[in-house]
Formats: structure tokens, C-alpha cells, sequence
DNA sequence: CGAGGCAGGGAGAGCGCTCTCCGCGCGTGG
DNA sequence: CCACGCGCGGAGAGCGCTCTCCCTGCCTCG
């Protein structure tokens, strides 16, 4: 009830209440060494009635532990639109995601997230001045694309960090992943077991190890079956470039029968084409996709797709960072996560 | 090139490495009063040669201010899964443009975002502890649901946040938000001029005062063309709930010849159940969505629609609050914005 | 019964910055 | 020629915490 007029309590207020040093006070407060029974509960009221909330300024300057970190989407921005990079990446619910999961685990440790898009060299020096001057204890990175020279210049200024996915350019750093090619396996022995027997494949950009290793783990796959030649149109994660990447297959290879897409979006923006052109999903097409996320749900028919457990592997990502931030001279680790098929209607 | 080998260089190095106090240093890099030109030159020669970063808590401490503010989206979280409903935000393509929005703003000003979710009251007082321990100089609220108690706690606890849009409970808080009457009249004029004569509509949660009022301008605008009842189904825009909504509005309305949904989740849903029951989008049945967001585009036929200028309004949220930060008396302050019609193929 | 150990509380030194106050030196007006 | 003003740099006091060191008092063991 006591509102304060000017400013905050602080802890010598709420030591001064309790009678007791501002030494006691804090022990209560952290937990650290024996504190009296009593005495706690003396100072627990004091707090109450204060309305106490330690100020994190004054706790970062001397533990030198922000609390916070760094969750950086990188990629690189076409030079004309301004946000244009930031509302696609934000807008993807695979990224959603990402951020629930790293929420949903940061949240059990008391750490909070920043959120932040490097997709120019001055955002890029942002993310390395923000975590050099102390403001994150550490950095999240999802990046988006192949020459990302973020991974490297982080590892180089000694700055804790970890990925979401392996690095395109070899970088002694941890990451999560998972095993693509296990979850392209699992979508081509699929389509074949359904008699598909004239298979194409729509690719993420190849320059990604992710998308390469869907691609190889799917031709592989395939050629196991006795398939020795699939179809690939590339494409860029986003359901336009699903459907130009349809539209083309379609055109230089119209005796398909099976179609693998690389992500869900793609796979919707292909179904929609395979639709335009008459032909029945799954009857005369049959689909996967590729993530699990919402869209799969959305589209008629609904997408069997490769599950990735996105917010688990947020979550050790997370857990990776915090790992590293508590003991810094830990070597970088990598963290494989398994996929699953999720069979619907589209094949 | 001189690695620092144990602690990072301080105010204090740098002025030894130019030969000046500590305040000059602090002058220069902060701009504050009058520094000799000649000066400022040894200075910065001193701080690149350090490789200097100022400490943020250190500077926080004394200046009271932190800069980051809370990006805080609050709703119900089912009880039962942890991170549904941060999945759900975060995937929807709507809260994406917010945060691309806000991103896009901040970063002029300096200003890092911390992520919130504020699904349970512990997660509700977490963001409060947050901003009262000067974590964040403010709250950018984005709130999914109608008796949200936050905006109310932060107004009593005189911490400057500014919502995305207009609270459901009077609360004297600043917002930003959209013309939804004014969006709603543009859908039911295009839909009248197309020549449909028994519409309806697909509204999002009716305690939701944007749903409200995107429902009483359609109403209203209907009205003035002579069409004096409009039946309704209530969704939760999502896809899902659109495809419930359609059902329903399809079993007791089979005669419907334009639809109105109120974002374009509902849409996107509804479109797949007008497939379904083989109604042909546009010539059977007109469907506009609201928002203008990236689902709009892949579904076919594509969506005409409600443009809200999200980013737009996310960086006047974004300013509104920086200026509350600064000038702690401010009065609270609406800003409205004004929708546009996007015509595409689905209308 | 005395010495040593240990549980538990207090004092005080910073952490790295900003900002007020002070002082120096120069220019100018009476 | 002196007093005053002003431009500009330095000294030093904190901001609100944590943490080391010390001190007190009680318990235990020889």
C-alpha cells in the first residue's frame, strides 16, 4: 500500500526495516550461506512491505552476469526493403517456433531473451557491441543463410554462443540440429511404400547445409528403392518459391507421381500449383512436407510432413548457451535430434 | 589486434591510454558538454586502440535507465501445455509483423527489446518484477484477450507501456490502433458492389473490442446498403476455428454469397471448407480476410482483404512508449490508424 | 573446564560508470 | 590593470548491489 513517492526501495531500506546489514538482506535474497530462520522471515517481511526488486543494474556490475541474452535471427537483407528481412523471418512460424521454445526454457532459469535481426555488417556490429559491453551474457543464433559471418566473429571475440543448425562455413562452435538426412529417409521410404515410383524433390537453397543434407538423405533414400534419378527444383523456404519450384518440375517432368519439399511452407505453395494443374493430392501426387509447423495443418489436404521437434531443440540450444555461459572454457558441442513422420492426408 | 586477456578495458583505461580523466572519456562518448577537438581525436585513437565497450550496468546504475524495453505479449495459456499459447503468438504471421515492427523502430533509437509472454500470473508478475527492478524502462503490450489485467497493473504501478490496441477495460494507457469500423465498411461496400445480397461474417472473440468493432461496421455498412441482418459465426482467429465458423455459417445460411472474416487465419480456414462443400471462390461466394498477412497470399484463390498497416502501427507503439519513457508525466495518447482495401482474386 | 571450531551476522571495499562541482587560464570590459 | 565570465578539463562522490574478511557467541571435545 505504501506507495514509494521518489524512488525505489533498496536494499538498505529493506535492511534498515529489518534491522539487520544489507549483507543479511542480500543472503536472503540469493540464497547464498545459513541464514537464521528467523531472522529470513524477519527479512522477507521487511521486503514485503518495501515492495523490494533488487535493481539488476547494480547486481550485473558486480556478478557480471547480464541475466539476458542475445536471440539474434541473421541473414541477409535485400538492400531495398528496410524490414522486409525481419517481417519474413518473423512471420515464419517455423521461427515461432524457435523463440517459444527458447522462451519456454529460459523462463525455468530466469534469463531473459533480446531480440535481435542482423541482416546488415552495422547490425551485425550491434549484436558483437551488445554482448561485449555486457548487455547479454550470450547469444542464440538462428541464421538464414550460408556466408554468415556472424558464427566465426563471435567465436573469435570469445563470446558465448550457439546455433540453431550446423554452421555452413566449418566454425568451432556448438549448435543443435537435426539429423536431416534420417528425416528425408523417412519421407522417401514413404512415398515409395505408397508406389510412387517417379519421385521429385523441391529443395531448400543449396548453399544450407540443412537443405543439402535433405536433398542426399533423400536421393540416397530413393536410389536404395531402385530409383536412380530425382527431379530438383530449388527453392527458399517461402510458399512463392514452392510454387515456381512446382510449376517447373511440373513442366519438365509432368509423370510425377511424388513430390518431397523440403519445408512445409514450399509443400503448400506446390500444393496449390499441383491443384491449379488438376492433379489430385495424394491420388495423382502424392506430398510431404518438411518441419511439422502450422501451415501442414492449414492446407486441404492436410501435409504429411517430417516432424522436427523445433521447440526441444530450441530448448537445448538454450540450455547449450546457458552451459557455456556459467563455465566459459567448455569445448563446443553439438546436440542431434532425431525426426518423425507425421502421416496425413497428402500422402 | 591486442587481445584483452582477462578483463574487458574500462573508462579508466582508456583515459590512461589518452593521457585524460576519466569524465573526458565519458564526455566524448556520450557528447555531452563542449571536448577540444584535438582532444576527442587522442580519445577515440584510444578507445579503437583498447577496443573499448562501455558497460551497460554500470551505466544503467547511475543514469537510471537501461535501454531495453519489455516486448510483452499476454493471453491465456491453456492450462494444460506449457508453450501452446507462446507457439500460437509467435507463429501467427500477425505478431510477426508486430515485432518486425517494433524491431525496425527500436533500432534507430538504440533500444533492444526483451520478449515476453504473459500467459499465467506468475508470468504476469515476472514482466511487472521485470520493469520494477529497471530491467526494462517500459512494456510494449501486445494482448490477446479481453480481460488481460496487465495493462490495469502497469497504469497502478506508473510504469510506462503503450498497448496494440484499445483495451477492453477503460484503462487510462496509451495505444495505437486501427480504424477497424472504417476497415470493416470497406469490405462490406466491395462486397455489395460485387453485387452480393446475403452476406455474412466470421468474427474473431466478440469480447475483443477490434472484433467488436470490425462486426458493427460491417453490420452498420450492410445496413446502409439495405441489408438489414447478417448472420454470424464467432471464431478465435485461427484457421481452425474459420473452418468450424464456415461450417456452421454454411448449415444454417446455404444461400450465402459473400463472406466476411476478420483476420485472415479465419479466412484462409474458411476458404478450405468453402472448397470442401465445392462453392467456387469468388462467383459462388465472395470471401475478404482482414490484415493483410503472408497467408493471404498462398492461398488460391488469393485473398482480397483489409490491409492494417502493422509495422506501421508497431513503430508508433514503439515511439509512443520511448517518449513516456522520457518524459515520465506524459498523459496517455491513442493513435489511430487507417485500413486499406486490397483487392485480389477471393473478392 | 578451557580451547578450538563453526555457524551466522556485520563492515566495508569495490564493480564501471555519470555528473556535479571546482579550478585553471584566457579574453574582455570598466 | 584588475575583476569577472566563460570554456574546458579534473577530482571525487556516489548509483545499488555482492562478496570477502572479520568478529562474536555457542557448542563440542579432550
Amino acid at each position: 500500500m505504501s506507495r514509494p513517492p521518489t524512488t525505489p526501495p533498496t536494499l538498505e531500506d529493506v535492511a534498515r526495516v529489518a534491522g539487520v546489514s544489507r549483507a543479511t538482506v542480500s543472503r536472503v535474497i540469493n540464497g547464498t550461506r545459513n541464514v537464521d530462520r528467523k531472522i529470513q522471515e524477519i527479512v522477507r517481511a521487511a521486503i514485503d512491505k518495501t515492495g523490494y526488486a533488487p535493481n539488476r543494474a547494480a547486481r550485473s556490475l558486480v556478478t557480471k552476469r547480464s541475466g539476458t541474452i542475445a536471440l539474434v535471427v541473421s541473414g541477409a537483407g535485400d538492400p531495398g526493403e528496410e524490414d522486409a528481412f525481419a517481417t519474413r523471418v518473423f512471420s515464419d512460424p517455423f521461427f515461432g517456433r524457435v523463440a517459444s521454445g527458447v522462451l519456454g526454457f529460459l523462463r525455468t532459469r530466469g534469463v531473459h531473451p533480446v531480440l535481435m535481426v542482423a541482416d546488415t555488417e552495422r547490425a551485425r556490429e550491434d549484436v558483437l557491441a551488445f554482448l561485449r559491453q555486457g548487455s547479454a551474457d550470450g547469444a542464440l543464433l538462428v541464421s538464414t543463410h550460408a556466408e554468415d559471418p556472424l558464427p566465426a566473429r563471435l567465436v573469435e571475440a570469445e563470446l558465448p554462443a550457439v546455433l540453431f543448425a550446423r554452421p555452413a562455413l566449418p566454425v568451432p562452435i556448438s549448435y543443435v540440429d537435426l539429423d536431416h538426412r534420417a528425416g528425408a529417409k523417412l519421407a522417401a521410404d514413404h512415398l515409395v511404400r505408397r508406389g510412387c515410383g517417379r519421385v521429385a524433390a523441391i529443395t531448400g537453397p543449396l548453399d544450407v547445409p540443412a537443405s543439402q543434407d535433405r536433398l542426399t538423405g533423400f536421393r540416397d533414400a530413393v536410389a536404395r528403392h531402385g530409383i536412380p534419378y530425382v527431379p530438383i527444383a530449388e527453392g527458399g523456404f517461402t510458399a512463392a518459391s514452392g510454387e515456381v519450384a512446382m510449376e517447373r518440375l511440373l513442366a519438365e517432368h509432368p509423370g510425377i507421381d511424388g513430390v518431397f519439399a523440403a519445408n512445409d511452407l514450399m509443400a503448400q505453395g506446390a500444393l496449390a500449383v499441383l491443384h491449379k494443374h488438376g492433379r489430385r493430392v495424394p491420388d495423382d501426387v502424392a506430398l510431404i512436407g518438411f518441419d511439422d509447423s502450422s501451415p501442414a495443418l492449414v492446407c486441404r489436404p492436410r501435409l504429411t510432413t517430417v516432424r522436427q521437434p523445433v521447440e526441444d531443440m530450441a530448448a537445448g540450444m538454450a540450455r547449450l548457451l546457458l552451459d557455456h555461459v556459467e563455465e566459459p572454457g567448455l569445448r563446443p558441442e553439438s546436440v542431434i535430434f532425431e525426426p518423425a513422420l507425421v502421416v496425413r492426408e497428402s500422402a
